[in-house]
DNA sequence: TAGACGTGGGT
DNA sequence: TACCCAAGTCT
């Protein structure tokens, strides 16, 4: 950008960062993992609830949150819990890869730092589960280091401010500049806080409260009348439709098949056997994908689920007869007592199989 | 760089 | 209904 085009650096961080933090000094929003005004904050309750925070709602995290804090106070507590525990207590909050770096991140955290979460950014990015966001955010909110912490909401409020046509996700170095401009040197921690509050309640996607909004006098995008044309943004790829089924198998009525992938979609939770979800099947097509080679019957209706990158209709076989293999002695696949289904912690897909299959209370 | 990777709520 | 979005990371 050419220098007349903003302020210099040390204005604009007094002009606008000192608006912001003004701003937020009053308006801050109370959260579960904020440390209180002028107290130290944990830097794992920051760590766990920016995991979790990824890509998700803050309504979606505050249960979760609190049950991982309770049942796991510490770093050093969560790397001794078995991953399938941690596994099961993430079930319903999406992206399990999250809860399986997680798992590995306060391994490592405990036994090649000493149970100390790094204070650079450059030490906590790598990480398993911390990438640039996550790393700066760390290094800011928990450690007060001067660190941009660019998420959707930082992206959203600084392209309006400067105008930012180039869309993203080009446009994250010239944001991240932008944001650089202005960041406060005095309180970085509160600064990254405050970029992110205003983003979450003031400047919103879709209908911004300009009124309310500190730095309105400074924004172009409003002063162009232009708000919600900020972030520009490419084409999304069309969300494709797959079929599949499920295939719901009890022995002597309270074993249940299930089997847990390692890896992938769904990867570590705790499934029914089903056809593989990334592809398409039609329904005689999904029959070669029974676990065993018995009467299977269709279970009226489908089970309907949406993920980020393609819609799922399943339909769902139920048998009790017994199967012509042993499952024992076949890797990938174990008998589960069917009233533990719910400490086995479901995905929210298979929760609806479980329930389709009236195994499970809604 | 683009696609994989969940879920629930808002409009 | 359909689409968008929410404190991104990994490959």
């Amino acid at each position: 950008m050419a220098p007349a085009d903003r302020l210099s650096g040390a204005v604009a961080e007094i002009e606008l960062g000192g608006k912001l933090l003004a701003w937020w000094d009053v308006s801050r929003r109370e959260l579960p993992w904020r440390a209180l005004a002028g107290r130290a904050p944990d830097p794992y309750a920051v760590w766990l609830s920016e995991i979790m925070l990824q890509q998700t709602t803050v309504a979606s995290v505050t249960g979760y949150f609190g049950k991982f804090m309770s049942r796991w106070p510490n770093v050093e507590a969560l790397a001794r819990a078995p991953l399938e525990d941690v596994l099961a207590a993430w079930a319903g909050l999406g992206y399990y890869a999250r809860a399986r770096n997680l798992h590995a991140c306060a391994g490592e955290v405990v036994r090649r730092h000493g149970g100390r979460f790094p204070q650079e950014p450059e030490a906590l990015l790598g990480l398993p589960g911390v990438g640039p966001y996550t790393a700066a955010a760390i290094a800011a909110i928990a450690f007060n280091r001067p660190c941009v912490a660019q998420d959707g909401n930082v992206e959203r409020v600084v392209s309006r401010l400067f105008a930012v046509e180039e869309p993203l996700p080009a446009a994250k170095g010239r944001i991240k500049a932008h944001t650089e401009s202005f960041l406060s040197r005095q309180r970085p921690g509160d600064f990254a806080q405050a970029l992110m509050d205003l983003g979450a309640t003031v400047c919103t996607p879709r209908s911004p409260d300009c009124s309310r909004c500190p730095l309105a006098g400074n924004c172009r995008a409003r002063a162009d009348g232009a708000q919600t044309r900020f972030p520009v943004k490419g084409e999304k790829p069309a969300r494709p439709h797959r079929r599949g089924a499920a295939f719901v198998l009890l022995r002597g009525g309270e074993a249940l098949l299930r089997r847990r992938p390692a890896k992938g979609l769904l990867g570590g939770m705790s499934e029914f056997p089903s056809t593989p979800l990334s592809a398409d099947f039609g329904l005689a097509e999904a029959m070669g994908y029974a676990p065993a080679e018995i009467r299977w019957r269709r279970l009226e209706g489908h089970v309907r689920h949406v993920f980020t990158h393609f819609s799922l209709e399943l339909a769902v076989f139920l048998s009790r007869e017994a199967p012509d293999r042993n499952f024992d002695a076949c890797d990938g696949y174990r008998w589960a007592d069917v009233a533990r289904l719910r400490e086995e912690g479901l995905s929210s897909l298979m929760r609806k199989v479980a329930v389709h299959a009236e195994l499970a209370g809604k």
